[in-house]
Parts: structure tokens; C-alpha cells; sequence
DNA sequence: CAACACAAAACTGTCGACAGTCGACAATTT
DNA sequence: AAATTGTCGACTGTCGACAGTTTTGTGTTG
């Protein structure tokens, strides 16, 4: 008789995977603000801090030197990016780039279910804004827009669009501090919701060119003023 | 008998910054095709070719698994990634998407010296025409498209774009082989430049669409067929 | 007291080694 | 014979160590 010919509902086994494990750790100290922008990342330090051996923590710098967040120099090490404002203006430029190419082919494909889950995503936007806490509404205000990124059907679209995001989610936390309303924020992205259902492509870019860029303004300008504020130059970006 | 450890080709290499290096060593040996899709990635062979330590050959195989040439398997090691046509489909999408992006900032930035070098670079093009050698044609093409993103002015972007063209080609070079005739090719960058020269959006819009999504139609094709020949399933993407 | 030279410390880049894991193949059972 | 289990070889993931380089600290000199 055959008794374990069927699965049985067994979850995998997360893979204890030390390099991607390392690498989130790092990554929400860089979010968190413990590893500041400029600040060394000394692989002895860190390895010796969480009980491991150099090596998977130089791999696991080299995946955030890729995504942007670190920068590597010679002989010298691994340093937290320090965002000039004119990069962080590139990064949001093509974040806009991207996102309003995917918001085109979304619209494209829409299908009812699509429809259905960019309004409940949207929901929970209102619903959040709610609460009093800043993080989980940038956060579901990143997943609206992520949404849009998956129903674009390009997947490599979508990982360029999270890679975008791991970097500029160390700046898009300013952006919530400008409104002292959240409930406006998710206002502004009814907008978009209703260009994608109109379908109409001029009408799509037009809407998120407007979302995306008017808000910019002000992270810009607030970015700039911080940047000058603390004119200590950590590490050269070049 | 080892599985892997046929030597491909590679060149020992010398001196400083190994993983740079073997990362182009790789890079290049798949491109020229010594390593197939699909191909497994053994870091002791490869390692043991180059003379060096496994070490380095990690950091290489990570960096290039960031830039999608490779995919990385748990405990099982790197791959050489297989592109499925909805993947290279993506990859194309996603390059038209970026390069229009860049043509308007080029347009709306043009220098006379920018409007000189794209026409020098344009000529390149020609004379490299006459010239027989598909490789050096497909390169000048490469850097024609590549000055654009320069010129927009935006780095970040121009990062994406060697990214995306690190990927392409693989695929790439099958379009100088669509056209019996490599001058003809260089004749099609002409709206290109012109329409920068011009500076109308959507005149740029619409010229760069074209230059770029006709091409693309026959190598589709072309992957598909080629897919469909060898359908020797190697190594899942997912 | 400042600036320079020099030595010590700390760190990175690389290496060889070991243990755990995976795939292939042989042995075994139904 | 088909399917399952056991075994073996190869390879990955991780580690500690060493050499070369950068940084730090110190003492000396103008």
C-alpha cells in the first residue's frame, strides 16, 4: 500500500540560508537609520556581531552593493550609500520612467480581478491612514503601486521596480512627513486608480507623471536642505 | 570524472581585483557561447582554470547573478540563466521602455557637442558597416544607444541600460543577422538621431518605438524557433 | 605647537580546508 | 520488472588563517 504517495502538507524547510539572511539584517539596519548613510560596514564587525564568518557577509554585501545600497571600495571596503540629491533624483526619475510604462501595460491587460484588487489595495491605503503608524502606510502605499508594477506582466519589470524601491525606501520615508495627513495621501492615488480603469495611455501618463512628481518636489527640496545641513562629505560617491 | 571541469577557454588571470575580472572572464564566456545556457557554473573548475581560490569566483558568480546572467540554486550552484521568450520579451520591454526615456532627457539636454558625438558615433556605425565583422558591428550599435542614455544625464539610468544590455547580448547579436546587410542597420539609426536633433517628444516617442520594436519582432521569432529547436529543458528559471 | 615620519593596529582580499547536502547509481524489496 | 532504499562521489556553504594594504596612533623635529 502506498502511504506517502501524496503530499502531506509538510511546509519547506526555510532554507537557512546565511548570505540572504545576513543581507536583510543589513539591509533594516540601513533602513533603520543604525547603519548610517557614509558609516563603514566592517565585515570582522559585523560577522563577529552576528556569529558568523566573513565570508556570506562580504557576499551578502556585494547583493546590496548591487542594489545600490552599498558601495564598495577598493581595498577599503563597503560603505552605506550616501545618496547625493542629484542621484536620488535620477533614482526617482526612473522610478517614474518605470512605473508609468507599467501602469500602461497594466492597463492594457486589465483584467476584472485586477481591477478588484488595485481598489481593495487602496482600501487598506484608507484603511491605514487610519492608524497612527507612519511605517505600514509606506509600506501599503508601496504595495499599491508595486500591484500596479505585477500587473504589468513584465517580471523583470517588477524586480527592477523592488530594487528601485530597497533604495529609495531610505528616502520615501520623508515623503509621509510632508503631508501631516495621511488620508490625503491615499487620496492622491485615486487618480491613478481611475486612469488605469479609463485606460486612455495619455491619460495614464499624465495622471502618474502628476502623482509621482508632485510630491517629489518637496522630498527634493527637503532632501537638499538635509543634505546641506550635514555637509560633513562621508564617503565620495563617485 | 569530473562533470564540469572541461576547460572553456578562459585566460589565467594576473593581478589585482579578481572578481572584476573573472566576473568579465564569465561574462565573456557567455557570451561568446562556451558557456551555454543553462550550463552549470562549478565554482571549483572555473576556479581551478583561472587559478584562483573559490572565494572570488563566488563573489564573480553573485555579481552576475544580480546582473541576471546567472541564477543561483541553493545548494546546488550557479547557472547559466535560460531565458524563455516571455523573459526576453520582458528584458526587450523594459530597454524600449528606458532608452525613450533617455532619448527625451538627451533631446532636452542636447549640447552641440552631444549632437556631434552621436553623429560621429553614427558614422562609426557605417564605416564599421564595410567593414565584416559582426561582432565590432553589434558593439558600435551598443554605443550608439548607449551615448544616448549618457546623455540624459542621468547615471542611474545609464547603470540600468549596461545592466540590461549585459543581458540582451546574449540575444542580441542574432539581430545582425537579420539583415543580410549591416549598412542598412546603421541607416535605421538615422530617424533616431534626427528625431533627437528635432526635439519633439513625440516625435522622439514614436521613432525610438519603431527603430526598436520592429527589429525586435524577428528575433522574437527567431528565440522562439530556436527554443522550440533545443527543447532541452535545462534549468528552470523560477 | 604644528607637521611630518614611522610603527602598530585593523582591515580587506585571497586562500585552503572541512562539514553538510545533493544527484547518480547500485543494491534491495515488492 | 518497478519502485524504494542505501551508498558513494562531487560540490556547495562556511570557516579560520595569512599576506598585503590602509588607517590610526605616537613620537620626533622644525
Amino acid at each position: 500500500m502506498r502511504l506517502a504517495s501524496k503530499p502531506v502538507g509538510l511546509p519547506a524547510i526555510a532554507s537557512h540560508d546565511l548570505v540572504s539572511q545576513i543581507a536583510r539584517a543589513l539591509t533594516d539596519a540601513i533602513i533603520a537609520g543604525r547603519l548610517a548613510p557614509g558609516a563603514k560596514v566592517a565585515e570582522a564587525a559585523i560577522a563577529r556581531e552576528l556569529g558568523v564568518s566573513r565570508a556570506p557577509v562580504r557576499e551578502a554585501a556585494r547583493l546590496l552593493e548591487s542594489q545600490g545600497l552599498l558601495v564598495a571600495i577598493p581595498s577599503r571596503g563597503f560603505f552605506v550609500r550616501t545618496h547625493a540629491p542629484a542621484d536620488i533624483d535620477d533614482l526617482y526619475d526612473l522610478r517614474i520612467c518605470i512605473e508609468k510604462h507599467a501602469a500602461v501595460q497594466a492597463a492594457a491587460r486589465l483584467t476584472p480581478e485586477g481591477r478588484i484588487a488595485l481598489r481593495r489595495q487602496l482600501d487598506v491605503l484608507y484603511e491605514t491612514a487610519a492608524t497612527n503608524d507612519p511605517a505600514r502606510q509606506v509600506e501599503e502605499d508601496y504595495r499599491f503601486h508595486r500591484l500596479i508594477c505585477e500587473m504589468s506582466g513584465n517580471r523583470r519589470l517588477l524586480r527592477l521596480f523592488d530594487d528601485l524601491a530597497s533604495e529609495l525606501r531610505i528616502v520615501i520615508g520623508l515623503i509621509g512627513r510632508l503631508y501631516d495627513d495621511p488620508h490625503r495621501i491615499a487620496q492622491t492615488h485615486e487618480p491613478l486608480l481611475e486612469s488605469i480603469e479609463n485606460g486612455d495611455t495619455a491619460h495614464i501618463l499624465a495622471a502618474f507623471e502628476y502623482h509621482l512628481t508632485d510630491p517629489w518636489r518637496g522630498v527634493a527640496q527637503l532632501v537638499a536642505t538635509l543634505a546641506t545641513a550635514r555637509s560633513k562629505p562621508t564617503e565620495p560617491t563617485a
